[in-house]
DNA sequence: AAAAGTCACGAAATCGGTTTCGTGTTAATA
DNA sequence: TATTAACACGAAACCGATTTCGTGACTTTT
C-alpha cells in the first residue's frame, strides 16, 4: 500500500506544527484564515484522510458493532443483518460480522477476539452447540467486563443483558390455533431437539393451543428432527399416524413436509394443511406457497442495534437489562385452508 | 464499559516499567523468570487482553478485510460471505461487512469510510446503480492509493484490480445447450437490463448456443425484467409466444416463470422446461425442483479472499491484476426433461 | 585489581491523531 | 507609557502497545 499522507507530513511540508494542522482542518478559530486556507488546500489536494485507528485509540471508541451469528445462509439471519446494518448506519456505526457456525468453540474464540477493544459492543445469537452445552461462561465474562451486549432470538436467562426475542410461545399458539380453527384435529409438530429453546417455546405454544381445544397432545405426532440424519425420513414417519395438518418450526421443515405429503399422494392444502415458521423465500415461492409465522427479522435487528447503541452511548446509567418481545404474525398463503 | 486493564496499570501496580511488562508477557529472555512469573500471574488474574487498536496502530495493519455487497438477503451473496469468512479466518483475518443496497451513493460513502485505515483490503461486488451510471471513479481512486482490492461477480474492465468471476458466458451456453439437447426449440430468456453485465454475459452464452444450433434468436422471446414493475406480468407476456422452455438468469425469475406456467395450465417439465441460475433454496425446494446453473458462491468467496490476502501480505511484488474464472455447472433437477 | 561481559530492567521513541496549556507578538486600554 | 487582552501558533501530553538503546549491578576473565 502507498504510504498514506498524515498530519505530520502536512505539518513538515508547510512548516507548521501538527497541532496547527489539526486545528486548521477542524476550522478552529484559533488559526488565522490565511493559514487555514493553505492547510486545507494542501490536505484537499493530496486527499488527506485522518487515520481512523488513531482516532479510535484516542477516543477509546471504534464506532463498530460486532455481530456474531450462528449462520448466514439463512433467510431469517440475513434479514436480521439488514436491520442491524441499517440501524447502525443511521447512528454512524459500522458492523463487523462473524459466524459461529453453530460451534461452541468458534463462538468462544470470536467473542474473545472481538472483546479486546475492536468493537464498542456486541449483538449475538447463540450457537446451537452452546445451547446444548449450557456453558455460558464466555458471555458472563463479557457481562462482567461491562461490554455492551445484546442477545437476540436465541437467548437464555442465565445471561444478564439486553435481549430481543420473538414471542415464540405466542407464535406457536397462533399457528396451532389457526389450524384448529380450520377444523384440523390431528396436528403434527415438526420441531428441533429441546435444547434449542426457540423450538421448545414454540412447542409450548402448540401445546397450549391444543389444551384450550381439549385435544390431548400426542407424542407420536411430534418429531424432534436430528439434522445429522435424513430429514425427510424422520418427517415421513409421522405421516403414518394419519395426520391432517403440520406445524413446522422453520421453513425447511415445512418444505420437506410438503414434499413428503406430495410423495404420499396427499394434496396440500385439501388433504393436509401445512404451516411453517420464518417467512422466507422458500415459503413464498414453493407451490403451493406456504402459510408461515413471519418473524420480522429486520425489525429484530433494528431494535437490537438501537438497544445496543443506547447502552454504548449512555453508559452512565445504571444497568438494568431490558427485553423486547417482537410479536409475530401469520402470513396466510395457499398451504392452509379450512378442511372440507 | 468498565475501564480495561492495560500494560500501564500492571506496570504501576507491580512497580516496574511498561516495557518490562510487555517483554514479560511475551516471555522475553531479557526478563528474569521470577519477574516474568509475577507479571504473568497478575495479568492472568485480572484477565489482561492487549488492546487491539494500539497494536493495529503500531503495526499499521488491522487484520480486517472490508466486504461490500449489494445485498445480503440473497442466497448467492450469503454463500459468498461464508466463503470469504472461512478463508479470512484461516489466515487470521476478520471481516467487516457492509452493504451498498445497490445504491451508488452508499457505495461511494462506504468505500470512503473503509479506506481510511480501518481495513487492510477490500472485497466488493459492484452495485447495480453504479454499473448503470458507469461511474467508477471511487474505485479508481482506491486503486491509485494502492489499497488492495478484489472485485467479484459483478466486475468491470475499467477497474484495474484482481477479480473473481463465474464463467457467465459459458454458463449461459451450457444452460441453453441443455435445453436444446432436450429437444426444445423456442427458448425464452428472462434476463436483467443490459447494464447488469452478468445478465449481458449470460445472454451472450444463450445466443451462442442458439447460433450453433442454427436457431435465429428472437427478440420476442427475451424479457429484460424491470424490478420496479410487476415481475410476473412482464414474464407472462413471453408465454404468449408459444415457448417450450425458459432460461432465467436467476432463481427468482425462474420461480416466477414456473408460477406463470402453472397459472396458464402448463405442466413443468412436460409442456415447458425451466432452468434457473444460482443454486439456492428456492430451486431446491420448489416443486418441481428447478434445474439450475450452480454458481459456487462459497468457492468464489474463498478464492477472492485468498487473492486479497496474498496481495496484502506480499506488497513488495509488482502489481499485475489477476482474474480467476470459476466454472459453473448444471445441477439437473425436475424442471427439465427431454420433450416428448 | 582492572577490564570485559552478562543480566535485568528502564527511558524514550514510535504509530497518527487531539487537546491543553503555554508564549511571543501586536493591539487596545488605563 | 505601562498593563492587559486578543491573536496565532507551538510544545508536549495522551491513547496503549512495542522495541531499541542505554545503564547500573554483578560476575567472570586476565
Amino acid at each position: 500500500m502507498k504510504k498514506k499522507i498524515t498530519i505530520k507530513t502536512i505539518a513538515k511540508e508547510l512548516g507548521v506544527a501538527t497541532s496547527t494542522v489539526s486545528k486548521a482542518l477542524k476550522d478552529s478559530h484559533e488559526i488565522s484564515t490565511e493559514t487555514k486556507e493553505r492547510i486545507q488546500a494542501y490536505a484537499n489536494y493530496y486527499n488527506y484522510k485522518p487515520n481512523s485507528l488513531a482516532l479510535q485509540l484516542r477516543n477509546q471508541k471504534t464506532k463498530v458493532i460486532g455481530v456474531i451469528l450462528p449462520k448466514i445462509v439463512h433467510h431469517f439471519f440475513s434479514t436480521v443483518i439488514m436491520g442491524i446494518e441499517e440501524g447502525a448506519n443511521e447512528k454512524g456505526y459500522h458492523i463487523m460480522v462473524c459466524f459461529s457456525n453453530e460451534s461452541y468453540k468458534k463462538e468462544v474464540e470470536t467473542l474473545k477476539v472481538l472483546s479486546n477493544g475492536s468493537v464498542d459492543g456486541l449483538i449475538v445469537s447463540i450457537a446451537n452447540e452452546t445451547l446444548k452445552n449450557k456453558d455460558f461462561d464466555h458471555f458472563k465474562e463479557l457481562v462482567s467486563e461491562e461490554i455492551p451486549l445484546v442477545l437476540f432470538d436465541r437467548v437464555v436467562d442465565e445471561i444478564q443483558c439486553d435481549k430481543v426475542v420473538v414471542d415464540d410461545v405466542g407464535a406457536g399458539y397462533k399457528a396451532t390455533k389457526h389450524l384448529l380453527e380450520n377444523g384440523r384435529k390431528k396436528i403434527a409438530l415438526i420441531t428441533t431437539p429441546n435444547h434449542v429453546n426457540v423450538g421448545a417455546l414454540r412447542r409450548q405454544g402448540y401445546e397450549k393451543a391444543l389444551i384450550e381445544a381439549y385435544i390431548k397432545s400426542d407424542e407420536n405426532l411430534i418429531v424432534e428432527v436430528d439434522e445429522n440424519k435424513d430429514i425427510k425420513f424422520q418427517i415421513g414417519k409421522i405421516f403414518e399416524e394419519g395426520i391432517d395438518s403440520v406445524f413446522a418450526v422453520n421453513e425447511i421443515y415445512a418444505a420437506n413436509a410438503m414434499r413428503v405429503a406430495k410423495e404420499k399422494g396427499l394434496k396440500v392444502p385439501n388433504d393436509i394443511s401445512i404451516i411453517g415458521f420464518t417467512d422466507g423465500l422458500i415459503s413464498e415461492y414453493s407451490s403451493p406457497s406456504i402459510t408461515t409465522v413471519a418473524q420480522h427479522g429486520f425489525t429484530m435487528g433494528k431494535q437490537a442495534v438501537e438497544l445496543l447503541i443506547e447502552r454504548i452511548e449512555k453508559e452512565s446509567e445504571v444497568y438494568k437489562p431490558r427485553k423486547i418481545v417482537i410479536s409475530s404474525d401469520l402470513k396466510l398463503r395457499e398451504s392452509t385452508k379450512p378442511s372440507s
